[in-house]
DNA sequence: GTTCATTACGGATTCCGTAAGGATG
DNA sequence: CATCCTTACGGAATCCGTAATGAAC
């Protein structure tokens, strides 16, 4: 047994069982995938994967759970690695989070400029994507670290550590006559047409939750992933928008009015997403405690030796989140 | 880096940093070893082991590490084997078991015959040795399941489970002035010499337990690590014996009384003990099954799925152990 | 006919053994 | 000087690429 063989099924298992396109994502020749794959299967003397004739059809139940097997030593390989230039300079590596628009652009600039202060060694890399690209990334060991406020619940080799609360605010132009009601309430919201985040986006499922409590099916005029584009059309009135608090700058967003609808929404929380079992560098506990203070080195530390998401709720239940 | 890399750094850690010793033990030349260790810490960039000339003195703190996750590497492909086997041929293979002498003599005959009847194409391998032995050889992987009432504890790489609970009596020869006495006390087995036990075997903690407990310092004539070696010396008339309830047998112990002393001394637990995170072949839930009836398959693939003890015993908790 | 996996084959690399060298205690 | 690790070296095995073959859709 090989460490190649072992990526190799991994690899294969990734690309919808076409070893050719395996081959090309991973820069080798496709007889060489083959090849290694059936001298695994004769060694273990058992097939990992089900052909038809010459196409690989399936994975044979006994290949579904070496495959798991084999994605799980990789990853331990990786843990190695990182254990390795951990040890060779704790300072220099890199850094990849992937995250949502509302993230990179509102929350994280002043905790990376601190960062970087910091940590000039390290490299940083941003990537977006909707939350659940976010979460998938993460999920597979493509970044190490996930910020997002949805869906990264849905994968069960992440744990989620709660970073802050947040809440929304209505924005419209000045003079708008949402602007002379004291007391907002949903009704009042609802009779506009509205411009906000698109579903799957910067606790969109929120908004739905709270309009179907009250029976409400107000219009919804357009969606984007970015406050900024809402705020676009929200000046050319088109609607109110509706975006997250921490999107409203006083001075860029002067024309525009902020109305309070923490009431009318609730809070929502950004999470971090961790895949388990990974080793993290010093300076990734570093980033994460100048994120959320509260997720001290320790307290990640802790959180990353359990298995149940459950174990680690209980372990952070006493902590206060921060309030955006 | 290679797995067979990530077998010479284990091995050699557990050889004592003796790459000599090693390649003799694992069948391979020194220089073969030498060579492969040298080739990862430069892929690595950092040492594993310190060398004090050319004497490997230490594991560097990368290298505990690294090795720690190398161990865990290595039972991952040994799970992929012993699952290939599984779907090769559910009924083949080897059952290892290491346990005490008082259990293979006393508790497993009836479950190995019954065992073996079911699955005689399962070669099974027993192991003696003290409890601290087998432990150490279940938690490193040498035999699949411990069986024991000591030392399971020690190593936190295992999961223990309860089997059954058992209790003492007291052997005697026919007429011997224990036997007069209506309700044994623990001053008057006290009063003679004792033939028990050795320490660390078969309960031999509670029996020192409870004398202590009570400031009884008997003299202790002889022990041993065996049942049968302690009747023989009852026999002579060197002392009384506390033996395992199981280890008196109607027919053949005629000449010998049992008292009841489940009373002086409280009850012992026999405990299988697995080695965390291996893949059990189904004939070995099979034989803890009929070894220990509430053990069912799913009880046990539960357990072995948790990380802490204490979760262990959770679920658990509400089995009522069979007494022996 | 295109896509895809297997087989065939040759060159480069790696692996592993023996033998020699040098350090430690 | 006995033990132990490293270096040197050569043969064997392995790996990996290109090219050719053949099955599936």
């Amino acid at each position: 047994m090989k460490l190649q063989q072992l990526r190799y099924i991994w690899e294969v298992s990734k690309n919808n069982l076409n070893v050719s396109a395996t081959a090309e994502a991973i820069y080798t020749s496709q007889p060489g995938i083959s090849k290694q794959i059936r001298i695994l299967e004769d060694e273990l003397d058992i097939p990992i994967f089900s052909r038809n004739g010459k196409h690989l059809t399936e994975m044979t139940p006994a290949g579904k759970k070496i495959i798991k097997i084999a994605g799980e030593i990789l990853m331990q390989t990786e843990n190695i690695k990182n254990i390795a230039k951990e040890f060779r300079d704790e300072k220099k590596g890199t850094l990849s989070i992937a995250t949502t628009h509302t993230q990179a652009r509102y929350a994280l600039p002043t905790i990376i400029k601190a960062f970087m202060l910091d940590m000039s060694d390290v490299t940083l890399d941003i990537q977006q994507g909707t939350p659940i690209q976010i979460a998938e990334m993460v999920s597979q060991g493509k970044v190490d670290i996930a910020i997002a406020t949805e869906a990264i619940e849905l994968f069960d080799n992440l744990i989620m550590l709660p970073c802050y609360s947040w809440d929304r605010c209505i924005l419209v132009p000045k003079g708008h006559e949402l602007t002379q009601i004291k007391s907002l309430s949903l009704t009042d919201v609802a009779k506009h047409p509205l411009i906000t985040y698109v579903f799957g986006f910067t606790g969109r499922s929120k908004l739905d939750e709270a309009f179907s409590s009250e029976n409400l099916n107000p219009e919804v005029a357009l969606t984007a992933v970015d406050a900024d584009v809402i705020k676009t059309y929200v000046r050319l009135g088109l609607g109110v928008g509706i975006v997250a608090r921490m999107a409203y700058d006083v001075q860029a967003d002067a024309d525009l009015v902020a109305l309070d609808a923490g009431h009318l929404f609730g809070k929502s929380i950004t999470r971090i997403g961790i895949r388990k079992d990974t080793f993290l560098r010093g300076y990734m506990y570093e980033f994460i405690s100048l994120f959320a203070p509260h997720l001290t080195h320790d307290v990640v530390a802790k959180a990353m030796q359990l298995k149940e998401q459950a174990a680690i709720n209980e372990l952070i239940k006493d902590i206060k989140l921060p309030h955006f």
